[in-house]
DNA sequence: TATTTGTGCAACCAAATGGTTGTTGTTATA
DNA sequence: TATAACAACAACCATTTGGTTGCACAAATA
C-alpha cells in the first residue's frame, strides 16, 4: 500500500467534500470552515492539509489567520478520468455492433 | 468514522480506477481482470466486491465464471458533484463583481 | 475418473485513516 | 499588560484498508 495522496483519495472523505464545498463560497480560515461540523479543529486542520497537498485549495497568511481558497480547476483530473471511462464504455457497443455486422455478411 | 462505501470512496483506489478501466472495454471475469495486475486474485476480489457493492460494477453467474460488467452511469453521482461545486465557485466571482458594483455607486 | 480452472471463505497482518487531547507559540484585543 | 483568539506540533488510539496465505468446493476438461 503506497501513499496516495491524490484528488481522488482527496474528494472520498465525506467531511473533506463538505469542507470543499463550504469554501467553494468564498475564503474562510481553519476556525471558520470547522464551525458547523462535529469534529475537532485538529481534526480539520488535517484535512486542510491533505486538500492543500494535493492542489485542491491553497493557503495564505493573514495575521495570525491562515486563510482557505478553493482551487477547484484541479478537480479536472476527476471530471477527466470518469469522462475517459465513459467514452471507453461507449465505444464497447460499437464493437459489439461490429460484430453483429460481421455476423450477419 | 461511520463506514462509507460510496462511489467517491470506490474510486479513490488506484486499483479499483484500474479495473473500472479495463471492464469499461467489456465484461470480464475476475482472474481475467487481475491479470496484468501485481495483487492476489482475492485482492482483486474484495475490490469487485466493493465496486459491486455501490453499484459501479454489475454481476452475472455463468457456470461457474462470475462476470463482472461496468456500469458507469453511476459516476453520475462524481461528476454531479464536481459540477455542482464548480457552479458555486463561479458565483462567488459574481458576488465580488456585485460588491464591486455597490461601492461604485 | 482425475485434474485443472474459477471461485468463495476465513484468518491474519502492516500500514493508513480519521479522530482525539494536550502543550506551546504568536497575534490581536480589552 | 493581561487575556483571548488562531493555529502548529506531537503523541496517542480505534478502526478501516489493502493486502496476504491456506483451504475448500463446484464446474469444465483431458
Amino acid at each position: 500500500m503506497i501513499e496516495r495522496r491524490d484528488v481522488f483519495q482527496a474528494i472520498a472523505d465525506p467531511t473533506r467534500r463538505m469542507i470543499i464545498q463550504k469554501l467553494s463560497q468564498g475564503p474562510l480560515n481553519i476556525a471558520q470552515i470547522g464551525e458547523d461540523f462535529g469534529v475537532s479543529r485538529q481534526a480539520i486542520a488535517k484535512h486542510i492539509k491533505i486538500l492543500n497537498e494535493c492542489g485542491i485549495i491553497s493557503m495564505s497568511q493573514k495575521g495570525r489567520e491562515q486563510v482557505c481558497e478553493a482551487r477547484l480547476e484541479h478537480l479536472d483530473a476527476v471530471t477527466d478520468w470518469v469522462t475517459e471511462s465513459r467514452k471507453l464504455w461507449n465505444q464497447r457497443f460499437d464493437k459489439l455492433d461490429n460484430f453483429l455486422a460481421s455476423i450477419k455478411k
